[in-house]
DNA sequence: TGTACATCAGTGAACGCGCGTTCACTGATGTAC
DNA sequence: TGTACATCAGTGAACGCGCGTTCACTGATGTAC
C-alpha cells in the first residue's frame, strides 16, 4: 500500500511540537525559517530565560535536527538577534495601533499609547526583559554591533515619534503646557520604561494603578480640559 | 634552608591575581570568602555578563582550585545571591549618605538622592543591570525566592524611605505641592530606575543632560522657591 | 618542653552533561533532455 | 512520455569545550597530654 502524496495539502508552516512533521518540498525549505522562530519565542516565553533558548531545543521543540537549523541561521545568536528584531517591530505596531485606534482627542491618544506600552509589557514580561536585558549591547561579537543598535534606535523613533506627536497636539489643543514636547516624549518614554521594566521583573508584586496617570500627567504637563 | 614563617605577616585578605596566594592558617578558613565575592564582582563588571561569574572563572582569578569554593557557597547561585545582595546595600548606602550630605534644605536633598541613584548606575552600569536583570526574579530555584525576594524589597523600602523622606519635607516647607508624597515618590523611582537602566544599557548613547531635572521635577511636583 | 594526633585549608582528577558546530551522508523531487 | 541526474531538505554521528559538582586525598598546624 502507497500513500499518495496530495499535492493539495498546504505546506507546513506550523510549528509542530516535534514528531510530526514531514519534511518540506524541494524549493520550499525556507519555510522551516518561521517555525524555528515560533520555537524559539515559545521557549523565551516559557522559561524567561534567553539560555534556554539553545539551537537544540529550539530544534527538539520544532522536531528537527539541531543541523538544520543552519540552512536558515548563521548561528545561534542570529536567531536571538531575529527575535529581538521582531519583538520590537511588535511593540512598534502595538504603539501605532493604539494611536490610531484612540479618535482625535490628542490626550486619548496619549495615554493609549502608554498604556499599550505597558501592556505589551505586562503580557510578554519575558520578551519586553529580553528586549532591554542588554543582549544586543554586550556588544562584543561581530555581527549584532550593526544590526541591532540601529533596530533598537529605530523603535526609539517609533516610540518617540508616536509620543511626541500626540503631545505636540495636545500642546497645540491647550492640553498640555509643555515647552518641549519632543524632550518632554523622551522623558515620558523612559518612565513607561522604568515602570514596564519593573512591572516584567516582579509580575507578581501589587503595583498601584494609578502609577500610570501619576507619571504620564505630570511628566506630559497635561492641565484639565 | 628552611624559610620561617614570620607570624606578623597579615593574613592573606587580597584577591590576589592568582599565583601568588598560600593558604590561609589554620581557623582563618573563612577568610577566603571575601576574596571569592571579590573575584566573581570583577568578573561580573568586566565582561558585563553574569554568565561568566562561573565557579571555575573565580577560582582561578583567586587563584585557588574550584572545589575550594564549596567551603565558603553552597553553589554557584550563592555567589551569585552574594553578589546582588551586597551590591543592593551599597546602593542602598550610597543613597543615604547622599542624602545625609546635602545639608538641611529638602529640595537639595531629594536632588542629591535622584543625582546619587543614577551615578551608581552610570558609575556601576553592570552591577546595576544584574540587580534589576531579573536574576532573582527567576524564582524556579529552592533558595532564591526567600532570600532575594526580600532583599530587594528591603532595598525597595530603603531607597522609597530616603526619597519618601525629602519628598514630604519639601511640602513641608511649600517646595512641593504633592498630595500623596509616599505615591510620588514611588513613581520618582520607577522614573530613575527608567532612566539609569537605559544608561546602564547603551552607556554611549549621548542621553540630554537634563533628562534627570525634566523628570524628578514634575514628579516630584516642585514649586519654585 | 616534646610529641602524637585530630582538625582544617585546600588540591587534583574525574564524572557526566548539554552545548555549538562540523561533516559526510541520504533520499526525495523537480527538471533537462 | 520516460528517464537520468542535479539539487535540495534534512539527518546522525561525532568533535571538543567548559561547566558544576563529587571524591578521596595531602600536608600543614594548632592542641591535648
Amino acid at each position: 500500500m502507497t500513500i499518495a502524496p496530495t499535492p493539495s495539502t498546504p505546506p507546513s508552516t506550523r510549528s509542530d511540537p516535534a514528531g510530526a512533521r514531514s519534511r518540506n518540498r524541494r524549493g520550499e525549505g525556507g519555510l522551516l525559517r518561521q517555525p524555528i522562530l515560533d520555537a524559539a519565542l515559545a521557549l523565551l516565553d516559557e522559561t524567561g530565560d534567553e539560555q534556554a533558548v539553545t539551537l537544540r531545543a529550539v530544534a527538539r521543540r520544532v522536531g528537527i535536527s539541531a543541523p538544520s537549523i543552519y540552512a536558515h541561521f548563521a548561528d545561534r545568536q542570529a536567531i536571538l538577534l531575529a527575535l529581538v528584531r521582531d519583538a520590537f517591530a511588535d511593540l512598534g505596531r502595538a504603539l501605532e495601533a493604539a494611536d490610531a485606534a484612540a479618535g482625535p482627542d490628542p490626550v486619548r491618544r496619549l495615554r493609549a499609547t502608554c498604556t499599550a506600552y505597558l501592556d505589551f509589557a505586562t503580557g510578554r514580561p519575558q520578551r519586553y526583559r529580553m528586549l532591554f536585558g542588554g543582549l544586543w549591547n554586550a556588544g562584543d561579537a561581530v555581527h549584532e554591533g550593526a544590526i541591532t543598535v540601529s533596530d533598537a534606535s529605530q523603535l526609539g523613533h517609533e516610540v518617540l515619534a508616536v509620543l511626541v506627536g500626540a503631545l505636540t497636539d495636545c500642546v497645540a489643543a491647550g492640553r498640555s503646557t509643555s515647552s518641549d514636547p519632543a524632550a518632554d516624549a523622551v522623558a515620558i518614554w523612559l518612565a513607561l520604561h522604568g515602570l514596564a521594566h519593573q512591572r516584567a521583573l516582579a509580575t507578581a508584586f501589587p503595583w498601584p494603578a494609578d502609577l500610570e496617570d501619576r507619571l504620564v500627567v505630570p511628566l506630559a504637563h497635561l492641565v484639565a480640559d
